[in-house]
DNA sequence: GTCCCGTCTG
DNA sequence: CAGACGGGAC
């Protein structure tokens, strides 16, 4: 048998014993749907998105109703999944959808990698799991399984080589279930411990969190979904990090859209 | 302390 | 291309 079969006879075999077909975003095809749930996923494992998507969906079920309301409501429900741009983009995304494109969620990857937050993978991802489409798109459960399977004996695995791989073993007739399957089985090998996504040329080392701006960032963003509007000097006394940062990222949050500044006081902006 | 993990900006 | 961007589990 192929090297390619065997590989599929065990994403089969895998997929039979140890699905997470429990996950919530699973359990729907609506495209709105899994584009919260892929955006929420960038960068941000399994087990804190689990507790969130529900609830958010469940505010927020359609993306007009997204897309009316206040930036504000939509990061506070985002706290704790990081990474806060991503909530701007999302409601961007959902302004730009209703706006531009009739509220319809396209199929085509050429026409959502235009979304902001929306890149390669993710736009990939909404087409095989909403769709059905058989697409090529790379995310590190893919990169890991394949590069443990297919490149054990090499040290530099450049993504290109993964897609071509993914050509020759995608099952073109259940697109959907196939990557489930590959995701699952990317997921379940070593992670923390010999991680074989280090073999990848793309893979690259974190920066620290403790101490950084961006950890001063995020108390910002904490501070003002608890309490609304918040003075400079109240700010400074409460967050946590680095203050010498705080002017700074107050002034960033401010021209990224994230927060507002009224006199002497912040809060977080409507998005509007 | 070390690690995970996509997209955007410069 | 490199660097910025969260929050938590281990």
């Amino acid at each position: 048998m192929s090297k390619e079969r065997q590989f599929n006879k065990l994403l089969k075999q895998f997929y039979t014993s140890s699905n997470r077909n429990y996950l919530p975003w699973r359990k729907t095809h609506d495209p709105y749907k899994i584009l919260i749930s892929e955006v929420m996923l960038q960068q941000t494992q399994v087990s804190r998105v689990e507790s969130k998507f529900e609830p958010f969906v469940e505010r927020f079920p359609t993306v007009e109703i997204l897309a009316k309301a206040d930036l504000a409501e939509v990061l506070s429900r985002w706290s704790g999944l990081g990474y806060n741009r991503r909530a701007k983009y999302l409601h961007q995304c959902a302004r730009k959808i209703v706006g531009k494109h009739n509220s319809q969620i396209s199929k085509h990857i050429s026409e959502l990698i235009v979304l902001p937050g929306v890149g390669e993978a993710t736009a990939g991802a909404i087409v095989v799991y909403a769709y059905n489409v058989a697409e090529i798109f790379i995310e590190t459960n893919i990169r890991r399984a394949i590069i443990d399977y297919f490149f054990s004996d090499k040290n530099a695995v450049h993504d290109k080589h993964i897609k071509l791989i993914l050509k020759d073993v995608i099952d073109r007739n259940n697109p959907r279930e196939w990557y489930w399957s590959l995701v699952d089985y990317g997921a379940s090998l070593g992670k923390v411990k010999n991680n074989p996504n280090k073999k990848s040329v793309h893979y690259t080392k974190q920066t620290l969190f403790l101490g950084s701006k961006r950890q001063v960032r995020g108390s910002v963003i904490k501070l003002l979904v608890q309490d609304i509007i918040i003075s400079e000097d109240n700010l400074k006394r409460s967050i946590e990090g680095d203050q010498k940062y705080l002017k700074e990222v107050l002034k960033e949050l401010v021209s990224e859209g994230l927060i507002d500044k009224s006199g002497q006081k912040y809060r977080l902006s409507t998005g509007r």
